[in-house]
RNA sequence: GGAGAGGUGGCCGAGUGGCUUAAGGCAACGGUUUGCUAAACCGUCGUAGGGGUCAAACUCUACCGGGGGUUCGAAUCCCCCCUUCUCCGCCA
């Protein structure tokens, strides 16, 4: 969320990042809303004071023993004036609130102008591109190897959802289990399990609504949503609480699974692992100190391109532009991956900053000294990775002219085994 | 799911309709004293939003888990919700 004040001063500014952000804001009524509401609370404000006074006069009087009746009956049109007033100002600081958490937040510097993904700008490449002789994809090797299951996950759940079976579904602890431990133990990060399920402010908090709320799986029941992403529980974990200097920068990280609707997609390009209705992640979360959280951003994409590079997988960074950088964040790089089977760029890491833009909506800050003003945190998250598409490639890299698939070194401490063999 | 007891500032804790603009303490910060440390003493000590100002000073309003309500006036009374603890029931 942007800091209303920051709104009213930069009006322009925020009007040309919503353009460049390639998202639909209507801020037309904004100025005359905010005008409103300040009249209002003059009003209201100026009321609440006589009705203050007055009523300290009251309990004077009544103390004292004597009458107050005509103050009393003066203070009953006064209190019914100011419910007046407040309904008026409640009504206008909702129009207000609806508008400033649909802003997108402010784009930072570095981030290139442009409409779509096309207008992304490669960073660097790492490792190299080997072509795959059988030309087989994941869902076909999948099969011949006999660990995942598509079609009956399709049955037991829908399109999007699917089994691991045997070797496969130890592969996916492994690389759980690898890229948590690396974290932890060559990074510095905390780990954390968090629940699965979260509450509406929690993402509020971070950002996913009001938004995202049609992306997202929600049980109505109990009013909560699956995450769609670790990000949430991770970063809410400090919700509405005050930091110590000291601790900042605090990295903290944890696997859980992901839940997405994904409404808008269909077709040939989301089929197998490219995109799913729940897919495993690890989340890495850093709250920053303002002053350095781009520093922080590079040494977060550094560490999800750390595991990319243990697993030995080819893939290139990517500063997303404008257009592509999303509703929270201030700036992105994007980590894609090189599937020999698909032959496509797989994204499987989004690195952000959000400098204060989920900071200001869950409330987290931090303190200089014990007796300084609170700030606002910086928060930053990054994948460190998603599991389903490191997976689809990782059949893809490592399959033999045999057929069979070579575990990566890094995983076979993890797996137990050095090779899932053809059926 | 049922019954009961709680939720007050960074922390502890008083307060059941009006001298409470939330007592008192701890912690923190500034100062005095001191050879140093400690102690003692004095002072400061919340958040958000208005007004005001070049900026301040200053001033007003709101906030006692959240949201409604009663009242001239609510931390205090009523209703709903969240949450913690204890007991009972059900259950992986």
């Amino acid at each position: 969320m942007l800091d209303l004040k920051f709104v009213r001063d930069n009006f322009d500014l925020v009007k040309e990042n919503i353009e460049r952000k390639n998202e639909k804001a209507d801020l037309s009524e904004f100025l005359l809303l905010e005008e409103k509401r300040r009249e209002f609370i003059q009003n209201t404000e100026k009321l609440k004071n006589e009705r203050n006074v007055v009523s300290k006069e009251i309990s004077n009087l009544k103390r004292t023993g004597g009458n107050a009746d005509n103050l009393i009956a003066d203070m009953k049109v006064v209190s019914d004036k100011i419910k007046e007033f407040d309904d008026n100002l409640k009504e206008v600081e909702l129009q207000i609130q609806d508008i400033i958490t649909r802003l997108p937040n402010m784009l930072a510097e570095f981030v290139p102008v442009g409409k779509s993904e096309e207008d992304n700008k490669v960073i660097h490449h790492w490792g190299e591109i080997v072509p795959q002789k059988l030309k087989m994809n994941h869902i076909e090797i999948s099969k011949a190897l006999g660990i995942l299951d598509f079609e009956r996950g399709a049955k037991v759940s829908g399109s999007g959802f699917s089994f691991y079976i045997g070797k496969g579904a130890k592969l996916e602890r492994a690389i759980i289990d690898f890229m948590i431990d690396y974290h932890v133990e060559k990074h510095g990060y905390t780990e954390f399990w968090s629940p699965f399920m979260v509450n509406e402010a929690s993402m509020f908090g971070t950002g996913q609504l009001p938004k995202m709320a049609e992306d997202m799986y929600f049980a109505q029941e109990d009013g909560m949503y699956l995450i769609p992403t670790a990000e949430v529980p991770l970063t809410n974990y400090h919700r509405d609480e005050i930091l110590n200097f000291e601790e900042l920068p605090k990295k903290i990280c944890g696997y859980t699974p992901c839940f997405r609707r994904e409404s808008g997609s269909y077709g040939k390009e989301v089929h197998g692992f490219l995109r799913v209705h729940q897919f495993n992640k690890v989340e890495m979360v850093n709250f920053a100190l303002p002053e350095n959280s781009f520093e922080q951003l590079e040494i977060l994409t550094n560490e999800a391109e750390d595991i990319l590079k243990a697993l030995n997988v080819p893939y290139r960074r990517i500063l997303l532009c404008s257009g592509d950088t999303s509703f929270a964040s201030a700036m992105t790089y994007d980590l894609e991956i090189w599937a020999s089977g698909e032959e496509k760029w797989l994204e499987v890491s989004s690195c952000s900053n959000f400098i204060d833009f989920q900071a200001r909506r869950a409330n987290i800050r931090f303190k200089r000294t014990p007796s300084s003003k609170p700030e606002f945190v910086h928060t930053l998250n990054g994948s460190g990775v998603a599991t389903s598409r490191l997976y689809a490639t990782i059949l893809e890299n490592n399959l033999q002219e045999d057929g069979n698939v070579i575990i990566p070194e890094a995983l076979r401490p993890y797996c137990g085994f050095d090779k899932i063999e053809a059926k």
